[in-house]
DNA sequence: ATTCACATATCTGTATACAATATAATCAGT
DNA sequence: ACTGATTATATTGTATACAGATATGTGAAT
């Protein structure tokens, strides 16, 4: 078990992370530093360093002398999202799949148990989890810059995913899926991955435009 | 003139921002907190702040209780992010031009005009205003964030350009394909932008594989 | 040269104070 | 009752002083 020294500032960072990306802090509205600084019993240095990264996260959005905002969701973000989704993940994962270690390899075989684990059980950490896998595939690239963009965009998707996405059929298909594209991309097998990887996120933002169009005109 | 009140925080932000992408803060050194603060004459609190958003950007990286150092140049990062700015850039700039009104038209000419002035006089702000004006083209988008990773990555972008290339013959020819950009993209001439957009992008990225291929083997 | 002990510098975080700004409440005048 | 001005309150943004933890440097002893 690798013993990772984590300063406040970086958990604070993950904790209120976590809780915008749940849904459980209200968009559009300032975020109390006190009240939160007091509530979790840290003062309001490490707080507001864990702000100012999650607004250059693009989680949160900051008024001058009003505070720190989360961001409201909206259509139009997601398909800005996964545009970039598609346009860099598919390519990266394919590229990290020639790269990837036998360490990788299990990391990524982990995470992929992980998921199953916990859309059988605890469905809260579906999202993280998910979020994880995909990171697995990515990170071997190497590629720091890419990583942390690739990173960005998946935990905006995933406030959409959690939110508008139950899932019904989709956890066997993602599970197919996500299996499928793991045997791929551990085989090495670079360009199956990417077009596996391209259809695996293109069909959540299809899913996603269905239920957008379902919430704007409700059936009967 | 629009008054923008800014927080101490966002102005040191700007500064050490600066400071790195014109190579005057050395990299991979610690950056002394307490004397920066001294020098600037602010407390560590806006400054934290400053180096927190700054990791996220990636500009610098952290290391637990040792601080924020300054992350160092790679040629495999040019690579990574041109690559990944070949991928975004040409297509938003293409969007962007549908979307521009003529306030925003005015505000890239503006920009354009400030990059040719600067090229002739202060040649220190040329990175600055080339960047500028790139986002001047992107901004119409209204894509919050892609306009974001677009300019992380002319930001990163701007590091290598400063300090591997030299104007010489690249300043006419930029001229050119800067003017002849603006011309299309004015114009609202989507796919023609795209095309010379990435162009652009690509001679740069040319130019710098040239020059590290040079300083790797020092002609005789 | 390695190791250990110790002193020092630096980082991380707390508590507190305070000025500037924003928000809410109050009140006066129509 | 509404509007606008005034005052009061809450919140933000920053500074300061301080303490504990970690890292770095130095010198002695082996």
């Amino acid at each position: 078990m690798a013993i990772v020294v984590q300063t406040l500032s970086e958990q604070i960072y993950a904790l209120i992370r976590d809780r915008i990306i749940s849904g459980d802090l209200p968009a559009d509205t300032a975020i109390r530093q006190d009240a939160l600084a007091a509530e979790l019993g840290v003062s309001k240095i490490p707080l507001r360093e864990a702000f100012a990264r999650l607004e250059q996260d693009g989680l949160l959005f900051y008024i001058t002398n009003r505070g720190f905002f989360v961001r409201s969701l909206s259509f139009d973000e997601v398909e800005e999202v996964y545009a970039l989704r598609l346009k860099i993940e598919p390519e990266a994962v394919g590229l990290a799949s020639k790269k990837a270690t036998d360490a990788d390899k299990k990391v990524a075989h982990n995470a992929l148990l992980a998921l199953d684990e916990a859309a059988g059980s605890d469905r809260s950490k579906v999202g993280k989890m998910n979020r994880n896998f995909h990171m697995a595939l990515v990170r071997p690239i190497q590629r720091q810059v890419t990583i942390q963009v690739v990173e960005r965009l998946n935990l905006i998707s995933e406030r959409y995913v959690g939110k508008h996405l139950e899932p019904a059929g989709r956890d066997s298909r993602a599970h197919e899926e996500h299996t499928a594209m793991y045997e791929a991309w551990a085989a090495g097998q670079a360009k199956v991955v990417e077009g596996m990887m391209y259809d695996h996120i293109n069909s959540t933002l299809e899913d996603l435009r269905k239920q957008f169009e379902l919430e704007k005109n409700p059936a009967a």
